[in-house]
DNA sequence: TGAATTATGTGTTGATCATTACAGAAAGAG
DNA sequence: CTCTTTCTGTAATGATCAACACATAATTCA
């Protein structure tokens, strides 16, 4: 196989587009904002990514693997389930605020919430979104299982309850609350555990 | 004073413009659209609301008059703030979810939550937002007062907490909860009231 | 009636957008 | 070196967008 070798680093342009993508959206992030950000002109872009939708699916799952895998995977941490939940609340405090690496909120929870992304688009960002209620509910049905949790335990409410609580926080880190203003309402949610007095 | 008269309804006008920008969002909204859903031809809709970006403005206004008042003055409704914050919470349960007249979702939640919205409107909707999270603040700190709840009572915290659930239900109605669904996560979020066993 | 005023409808304007045509450049294969 | 292949840069393409110009119609006031 020939052919002229790509000048620029893949894996670091896409990483750039999902930051502008993350900040801006997937409209309001045009071709040329992506090619100055990724630094490259648009044919090369096109080359590699095939189409702006292409390169959004490319970024949103880039952003999976790389910022909301270790934040979720937290669920898995410690002995229980409560621990887990709590980590992984912890987790959204450290980083749903704006650092100086990342903008604020949870790119899965701030993008197509409106109608007339593409759907392609809209269909993906909405199973994450639903993966994230589906972890949860994992997390709870194994804690039932093992009987941390009474079997009577409404789990279908509860990963629902801890999603919103994730859900919500993603909104006011983009408001601009602080880790700690996060940290009180991951905490008051920690006191809805079930059978803790 | 003379001249034609418009031969349009304003309200009505405004109310469907409010409707299409709740479903699409701004940027997505075109004033094609927006003419179309309007029954309106575009100079007339200049005429009458000056831009397309004064138009939401006037549309979410609208909203927040039409729609959020009516579920957040529920937070006064009931002898206690627990009451009160639970109203709100059956409330949200009831009008966020998609139904015959009203798309899924708060407007003022889902707005803006992406950089490049027109800055007037961006700011618009932070103020909205914030008072929000002020709603629960003054209910929380009259409950402090009146010996409801404890002087140690965490009331940032507490109202951060609440507004996350707020919020993420918002997303999650989005999504496609169900009221039956939005109504556990609800019930799960009044058992962390400090002080309850 | 007629002058002033404000609405409506058609059609356009300049800007911006995503995408691509084309020509030149850089590599490997023979 | 020459051919093929794949990348890069310039510059265009057609589409869509918000906003408006202009002529016409409907109303009030004098």
């Amino acid at each position: 196989m020939a052919g002229r070798p790509r000048e620029f680093d893949r894996e670091a342009a896409l990483e750039a587009a999902m930051l502008l993508f993350w900040r801006k959206g997937f409209a309001a992030a045009s071709m040329n904002d992506l090619c100055d950000a990724m630094g490259v002109r648009s044919p090369s872009l096109y080359a590699a990514f095939e189409s702006k939708e292409a390169l959004y699916l490319a970024a949103i799952k880039h952003y999976v693997l790389i910022h909301g895998q270790p934040v979720w995977d937290r669920l898995a941490d410690g002995a229980t389930a409560r621990e887990g939940i709590a980590n992984l609340l912890a987790a959204a405090v450290e980083t749903l605020p704006k650092s100086r690496m990342t903008p604020a909120g949870c790119m899965a929870v701030l993008a197509a919430v409106s109608d007339e992304w593409p759907a392609p688009i809209a269909r993906e960002i909405r199973k994450v979104r639903l993966d994230m209620l589906g972890s949860l509910r994992a997390r709870l049905e194994a804690a039932v299982a093992n009987g941390e949790l009474p079997a009577t335990t409404d789990i279908e409410a509860l990963s629902r309850f801890y999603l919103s609580v994730f859900q919500g926080m993603a909104i006011q880190a983009k408001d601009g609350a602080t880790p700690a203003e996060l940290k009180g309402a991951a905490e008051a949610a920690m006191v809805a555990w079930p059978g803790d007095d």
